[in-house]
DNA sequence: TGACACTTTATGGGCGTCAATGGAAAGTCT
DNA sequence: AGACTTTCCATTGACGCCCATAAAGTGTCA
């Protein structure tokens, strides 16, 4: 079981402290570190999660010469100057750094949303009316999806 | 044979646990997650399942780590965002979350629609409505597609 | 073929364990 | 020492696991 799947709402506490949701953590093991990398997505108001075998794979296409190099430069800088190695406690949570909680403008709780080999830590409101609008969109492409989801297997 | 057929209408007690049919039990094991995976359809009161081997896929398809890659879609936002695993217990039952039992509008008991590769979860009385309404839609257009075959020899 | 034993399902309920949460204690860094 | 961070216990409420029962199907054998 290697995927982030369902939203959970767990609670911050003042310390910043956050269970992240057993399903996720069960997700994780066996990982070379106990814990989740975070980083303020650069698209949506929330931060992006995922155990550290990503970034690893991600280091790993940043060293190769390519016509992209330059942009993957950037890419790189982007994405590990901004990530956060979040170690889990003994009780599996973790503490969210000040920079994220801004990001994501995260208050009392904070949503867990699965998505699919990531998730993403969204405040609880923000992400009702984020996810409305994209189901309210992919209903609207739905045709095409189904036809995909029902091509038989090669 | 990994196939749900039939239609089949279980108890939902009062702790929200419903036996799912054991044909659709034996269409899912051997996948790595020992449950189903349940998630509200887009277009009808009634609760998408399947095996999480056909969400597996479909992460395949979507990495949404590099931000370049802006193919990602709201879909698998939606879609796994919105689903849940329902692990089996020793009994073969699942739990249904109250988000799906609201969605469904489940009362006491819940139809299992087998879909060939997926299934739906509905309450019974609103299935049989749906049915209903399906097969006249299906007999008016067979009609209109009968006619369409006809034409050339006139 | 009809009766009986056996297996598989569906369903209900009790109870122990674990996840989520809160707070205290211990350790660090100026 | 004070402020802050990390580790360690304590509580509770939900959920997983187990047993018990009933109904339904299957097979066997006289």
């Amino acid at each position: 079981m290697a995927l982030f799947l369902s939203t959970f709402v767990n609670k911050v506490d003042k310390k910043g402290r956050v269970s992240v949701p057993a399903s996720f953590r069960t997700a994780l093991v066996g990982q070379t570190f106990s814990g989740v990398v975070a980083l303020p997505s650069l698209t949506v108001p929330a931060v992006e999660g995922s155990g550290i075998d990503r970034f690893e794979r991600l280091a790993e296409g940043t060293d190769q010469l390519n016509p992209f190099s330059e942009a993957h430069d950037d890419f790189a800088k982007a994405i590990f100057g901004r990530s956060h190695q979040l170690p889990f406690d003994s009780e599996g949570r973790i503490v969210l750094p000040e920079a994220l909680i801004a990001h994501a403008k995260l208050g009392e709780t904070a949503a867990f949303v699965g998505q699919g080999r990531t998730f993403q830590i969204w405040e609880p409101e923000a992400y009702r009316a984020y996810e409305r609008e994209a189901t309210e969109r992919a209903r609207r492409e739905r045709g095409a999806f189904l036809q995909r989801r029902e091509e038989p297997r090669s």
